[in-house]
DNA sequence: GGCGTGCCTGGAACATCGTTCCAGACGTAG
DNA sequence: CTACGTCTGGAACGATGTTCCAGGCACGCC
């Protein structure tokens, strides 16, 4: 009989740490944040819980490794043939796009800045920043200020796909919301009764983008010669 | 014996939302948001768990209401003689003074934003935007900038304050996020070691000012005669 | 005065979660 | 063949949000 010795064990696949993180996003992208469980996990990957912990020290760390491994590919161009504006532009939208795929992305995002996927965004923005020519007294002002408006857009993304039910698209939910704005104290609300219409139509990249741009003008506004 | 009719209940107090809430806001001001437990705060109003739901339908609202609570006053001033600007960073500045008092508002209001009290700020800001000039069109684009920088900063001094250990003070903890940064890889983060003695110097409400102003800034160079 | 009715209480119980524990299977080195 | 360290996976623990329900209390009606 010959040697069975190379076999990786003889059950399907070893259970490595990669395989449960690959588990974790895809059970997060079907089931959403609260479905990530260590036994529907382990369910999944036809084993116990405690198995888990062997490869990995608890949720937060499994959340912060899947984070990385949704996020990570999604910031990683090049910027070498492109001004810093645009450099900028298309960083900001590999965060957005990676959080529009896997929504609960935003949360965790929001949640665990200063960890490895956001801290590389940061570095990339704060180049483009120096780029930009902004002095050095206010490129973190300049670079955190992008970072937490995105952080913030992170979250509201988050939060509008959560709150949204299962079933229901995206724009339904738009439209729902927008009735109720439209539905508001015309006194007390005046301003959000005005642009109901607005949330209803409007388009969250574009959007997002936008807002990226207004910080931006206001950056290299002030930092120019005669401002 | 004088009739005891009139006696709210002979127990001390008859526990109403409003006491709900405030135990509530004082329980997660003294333990942090983990702390908020409904046996915890049974017990802090000598009652059982299952009273507590007569009152409130559930752990979401009774962190909603806590919230309002909380944030309703800090931004309930009027804006009448100042500058959209002015009014803008005061109104920034209610927002940031009340997480920074309550740390646990900051991950509340991120998750829950479209409610009560951010859409008052949300009402507040659009109106200062309008007054500031901002072409109809643009208006919605230019609050809702800076309601996700709001929620960015929020967010992020949540998770500031939550990460740090419960002894250790702020500075201690940005010193050692700052330490860290100065560690990093030169080639890869060139960048955030630069800056990280800026992030331990750094001024959290001027800071957060300074973004403010920045989109501001971007806000009304792009909407003057020729931007 | 009795007495039912409905609001409100609070303790027990349930389902589920993250996490720990541990007996044992597996492959390898001696 | 045996001993050991690696890895497994099921059972069990403590805590949580929530539901259930038997009972207490004040008030309105007879």
């Amino acid at each position: 009989m010959a040697t069975r010795t190379r076999r990786p064990r003889q059950r399907q696949e070893p259970l490595s740490r990669e395989r449960i993180v690959s588990a974790a996003v895809a059970l997060l992208d079907t089931v959403g944040e609260g479905g990530l469980t260590f036994r529907a996990l382990a369910e999944r990957l036809t084993t116990g819980p405690g198995a888990i912990y062997w490869h990995v020290t608890g949720k937060t760390e499994l959340l912060a490794a899947a984070t990385d491994a949704v996020v990570a590919p999604a910031i990683a161009g090049d910027d070498a043939d492109a001004t810093p504006q645009e450099a900028i532009r298309a960083l900001a939208l590999g965060v957005f796009d990676a959080i529009d795929a896997h929504p609960w992305v935003g949360t965790q995002l929001a949640r665990a800045s200063w960890q490895p996927p956001m801290l590389r965004v940061f570095e990339r923005i704060g180049r483009q920043v120096q780029a930009l020519g902004v002095p050095e007294a206010a490129q973190f002002t300049a670079a955190s200020g992008l970072m937490n408006y995105i952080l913030g857009v992170a979250g509201q993304n988050a939060v509008n796909t959560r709150t949204a039910e299962p079933g229901t698209d995206r724009t339904e939910f738009l439209d729902a919301v927008a009735t109720a704005w439209s539905e508001l104290d015309p006194d007390q609300y005046a301003f959000t009764r005005n642009v109901a219409g607005q949330l209803r139509e409007h388009d969250d990249r574009a959007e997002y983008l936008a807002g990226i741009d207004l910080i931006l003008t206001g950056i290299t506004a002030r930092h120019r010669a005669s401002g």
